[in-house]
DNA sequence: TCTTGACTCTATTCTAAGTATAGACTTTAT
DNA sequence: ATAAAGTCTATACTTAGAATAGAGTCAAGA
């Protein structure tokens, strides 16, 4: 299949199959006479392993290194159960920033609830004066 | 004062004071003869109110439109409530993402427990056939 | 056969908010 | 006088793609 269709199948935009190549996380397909990307099943289950990973915020450093584990597949994988335990730390970190953050935006909010003029916004003064 | 004792005193590094001013967002100083940056306490202010602002996550162009908005105090602060309330917006969606996240990452976290060899790990399996 | 539209190609530029250099110049302290 | 610390500009790098320009290719209809 030509690569409009793989972007089909795959969920991905044309454009990031093409990045993803370029990167050298996805294997390059072989090319038709014109000089076409011609792909089949495994590129595209190469593509929607990597699609899943993304879909989790593995970063593309990442995915090479899962798919160098996935091309090793006696090695033990603690590597890999290390990486996804990692990145539950960071959502959690992430969460508890945003909802931090969101406490004070809410009270910043209710610091101004009609509408004024901007010198007596209160949201104005709380980011002005800290 | 210097570019410095600037950063010391706002708490943002003088690669990021130099940026704010490139952007436009940060007035530019006077220069001694040496074509030192010289700043005084207006643009502290300046800066420290930018500070705030991003450490709420508000963007660069963000904040140019409440500066502008600083700068006509006289007009209806509608518009500055609106942003805040967009940015809660915002910062609630992104915590329904990453809870979601993270219950997803716990399951296959769940899945390999103990070290196994690659072929054998129910991480990558899970990310490989989906 | 010609043409039109849809598809593909490479290469380059852009995004956000900084961070990190290199090479030159100035100021301060010893 | 010299060395260390501070400052200057300009440039490149970071992430994960998105967008574009200009050229080439393919299939269908007139
Ligand atoms: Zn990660
Ligand atoms: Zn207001
Ligand atoms: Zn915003
Ligand atoms: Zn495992």
């Amino acid at each position: 299949m030509k690569i409009g269709e793989l972007a089909k199948r795959s969920g991905c935009s044309i454009q990031t199959i093409r990045f993803y190549e370029r990167q050298g996380l996805l294997s390059k397909p072989k090319r038709t006479e014109a000089n076409y990307r011609s792909y089949g099943k495994a590129l595209l289950d190469e593509l929607i392993f990597i699609k899943q990973c993304r879909s989790l915020d593995i970063s593309i450093k990442e995915i090479e290194t899962l798919i160098y584990n996935k091309n090793n597949p006696e090695q033990s994988c603690s590597s890999v159960n290390k990486l996804i335990d990692e990145h539950i730390c960071q959502v959690n970190e992430k969460i508890k920033e945003l909802s931090s953050l969101k406490l004070t935006l809410e009270q910043m909010a209710q610091s101004c609830d009609a509408n004024k003029t901007i010198k007596e916004c209160g949201i104005l003064s709380e980011l002005t004066g800290s």
